[in-house]
DNA sequence: CTCCGCCGTGTACGCGCTTACTGTATGCGC
DNA sequence: GCGCATACAGTAAGCGCGTACACGGCGGAG
C-alpha cells in the first residue's frame, strides 16, 4: 500500500511550509490566494486526510464529544426489544453535537467492567455524557478531572463524584406524581400498584412520585414496589405475569418505564385481561413505539431531544469555564395521556 | 484547574520509566509485579487517564471505527419522525464494534457539504463505514486511501471508488420481487403501484424488483414509480395523498421503504380507505415500528444486527490485509407477511 | 532616503504516548 | 569461575500536526 501522505508531503508538493499548509486548512488565516490554491491542488492530488489524532495532540481539542449508556440488551438477541429510551437520546445528542461541530463518540458500558472502553472514549473526546449506571464512580471522577462530564438521569453517586460532575435529570417524582394523580382523580382507581425498574434513581424517584400521590390522598401506600422489573419489555412481561399467576388483580398499573408498561401489556393480554378496561397502564419516557401500540400508551414523556441539547450545551459551557460550580439542572416532563389509562384519545 | 497527569509524572510517582508505565498499562507485557503494582498505585493516585490522541498518534491506531449516516430528518423537528432504518443500523454496528473492543465514532452527513465533519470522523478512525448517498465520491475516494471503507447500501458509485471501497448490500430486488409476487399471487390483486424513495440505488432496485415481478406474470409494467417520496413518513403520506386526490385507486401499493408505507397508511387512512381491504400496503427495511403500527406492516426486512457485524468484520480484514481486492456482498433479505398485505397474521 | 510597522511566511519545538533498541542483572551450562 | 542466554528496565526517537517566534519585504511617515 502505498504511504499515507502527511503534511509534509502536501507542503513539498505545494512549494510551500507546513505552517502554511496547516493555516489553508484550518481556514481562517491570512494567506495569499496563490498559495492557498496550491495546498488545495496538493491536497487533491495526494489524497490528503489529516489526522486526527497529530492533530487532536498538538491542538489539544479533538472535536468530538462522547456518550456512554448501559448496555440493557446485553448479550440477548438485539432485535428482540424495542428501541431504548437511550436510542433516542443517542439520536439527539448526535444532532446537537452535530450542530457546534462536533462528532460523536458512543459506546455502551456496563457499571462493572469495560473501564477500557471507558477510558478509550474518555481520553478521546472534548466533554463526556454518561448515562447513569454506566460508570463506576471512582473511574467517572478520574475522567472528570481531565474533561467535562455531564451525568444524565442520576444522581445516585457519592458525594465526591457530584461534586466534580454536572447532573441533568429530568422531573422524575413530579411526572410520577402526576401520572397517578391521573388515574386516581380523573379514573377513580384505587387499586393502583407500581412495577419498578431495576435499583435506579429514576426508578426511585418515579415511585417516590406515586407514593405522594396517593399519600396526599390519604390512600394506603405501598412501602415498596409491588413488581421488580429490569426496564426491558421482557422483564416487565415476566414482572406482571407472575403478578397475575399470583392471583393478583390491581385496577392500574404504574411502570417505571415504557418497556415496562410494554411487557406489561403483552402479559396482560396473554391472561386474557383488556387494557384499559380491566388494567389500566402507564409508562414512563415517551418512546415512539408507546404512541403505535394499541392501546398506546399513557406515559410521561421526557424531552429527548432537549436533554441532548442541554448536555451538550453544558458541556460547552464548562469548557469554556473550568472553574464553573458543578450544577443540577432538572429539565421538566409532560404527561401524553392515551388510552392505556383508560382516557380514549381523540387526536 | 490542576494539571493533567502525563505518563511522566505517572512514571516519577512510580519511580519506574515511562515505558515501564506504558507496558503495565497495555497489559501484555512482562513487567515485575512489584512495579506493575506501583504504576497502578500512581494511576489511581494521580487520577491518570491516557491522552487517546498521543496514543493514537504513536501507536497508529485508535480503536474507534466510524459510521456516516444521511441526515434523513433535516432540520425538521426530530420528534417529527419514528426513527430510521438507520437508527438500527447504529445500534447494530456499535454492538459488533464494541464486541471487538472498539467504540464507534458516527456523524451525519450530507452528500453536498460537510466535508470537514467527516474529515473529522474519518482521521480519527481506524475504518469507516458510510451508508449511501452520505458522503461524495472524491472525498471517499480520498478517505479509502488512509483507512477502509465500507459502504453501506450503494453502490451507486463511480467506478473508481467502487474499487477502493467494500460495499454491503441486501438483496432490494429479490426482496421486492418477492413481495411484489406475494400481492400478485396470494392475494391476486392485478393493479399493484410502487411508490419510489429518493433517487438512490436502494429505491432504484427495489423498483426494478417490482417490475420484474409484474413482467414475469404478463402484466403491465410502469416505466417509472408512480409516486415519489423521500424515505420519511411525511413524504409517504404526501406522495400518497397526491396520489389519492388526483382519483386514483390502486389496489395496493409497494413502497420503497417502511417509513414512506407509514405514510401511506396515514394518507389512506386520511381519505376514509381502509387497509387491507381496500388498499394493501407494503414496506421495505423491517423497522420496528412497522409491527406495531396497525394494521401490522407487512415488509422485507433487512438482517440490521448482520449487517453491522457484516460491517465490522469486513473493515477488520481490510486491516489485517490492506491488499484484499474490494469486495461486493450482499445480504438476503426476509419478507414478514403481516396484515397490511391483506393476511390476517396468526402470531 | 531612512526607520518603523505590519503582513505573510518559514523554522522548529513540543503535544503525550509507543516501541525499537540498548543496557544490566540473573541464571544456566560447561 | 566464565561465557552466554534470558528477562526486564530504561533511553530516546519518532508519530503528524499546530503554532510561537523569527524573519524578510514592503508601504507610509518623517
Amino acid at each position: 500500500m502505498r504511504t499515507v501522505p502527511t503534511v509534509y508531503e502536501v507542503a513539498r508538493h505545494a512549494r510551500v511550509s507546513t505552517a502554511t499548509v496547516s493555516r489553508v486548512l484550518s481556514g481562517n488565516d491570512r494567506v495569499r490566494p496563490e498559495y492557498r490554491e496550491r495546498v488545495f491542488a496538493a491536497v487533491a492530488e495526494l489524497g490528503y486526510v489529516p489526522s486526527g489524532a497529530a492533530r487532536d495532540l498538538a491542538a489539544r481539542r479533538a472535536g468530538v464529544l462522547g456518550l456512554c449508556f448501559p448496555d440493557l440488551v446485553g448479550d440477548q438477541d438485539i432485535e428482540s426489544d424495542a428501541m431504548f429510551w437511550y436510542d433516542e437520546i443517542i439520536r439527539g445528542m448526535e444532532r446537537a453535537a452535530r450542530r457546534r461541530g462536533y462528532a460523536l463518540l458512543i459506546a455502551a458500558c456496563h457499571d462493572t467492567d469495560d473501564v477500557d472502553l471507558v477510558t478509550t472514549v474518555a481520553g478521546r473526546c472534548d466533554g463526556l455524557v454518561v448515562l447513569a449506571r454506566t460508570v463506576p464512580a471512582p473511574v467517572l471522577e478520574r475522567i472528570a478531572g481531565r474533561i467535562p462530564v455531564v451525568m444524565l438521569a442520576g444522581p445516585r453517586t457519592p458525594d465526591e463524584v457530584a461534586r466534580v460532575v454536572d447532573h441533568l435529570v429530568v422531573a422524575n417524582r413530579a411526572g410520577a406524581f402526576e401520572v397517578t394523580g391521573h388515574l386516581l382523580d380523573v379514573h377513580g382507581y384505587t387499586d393502583v400498584w407500581f412495577i419498578a425498574g431495576p435499583d435506579s434513581p429514576d426508578s426511585a424517584a418515579r415511585f417516590e412520585g406515586y407514593q405522594a400521590a396517593l399519600t396526599e390522598r390519604g390512600l394506603p401506600v405501598a412501602p415498596r414496589p409491588h413488581a421488580i422489573s429490569d426496564f426491558t419489555t421482557a422483564g416487565g412481561r415476566r414482572a406482571v405475569a407472575q403478578l397475575l399467576s399470583d392471583g393478583h388483580r390491581p385496577r392500574a398499573l404504574v411502570c417505571a418505564n415504557d418497556q415496562t408498561a410494554l411487557g406489561a401489556l403483552t402479559a396482560l393480554a396473554g391472561a386474557g385481561l383488556r387494557v384499559p378496561q380491566d388494567v389500566a397502564v402507564t409508562g414512563f419516557d415517551g418512546i415512539q413505539l408507546g404512541q403505535h401500540v394499541r392501546p398506546a400508551l399513557t406515559t410521561v414523556a421526557q424531552p429527548m431531544r432537549q436533554l441532548g441539547e442541554k448536555a451538550v450545551s453544558m458541556l460547552e459551557e464548562r469548557l469554556a469555564d473550568s472553574a464553573l460550580a458543578s450544577r443540577l439542572i432538572e429539565m421538566p416532563v409532560r404527561v401524553d395521556i392515551r388510552d392505556s389509562c383508560g382516557c380514549s384519545a381523540v387526536p
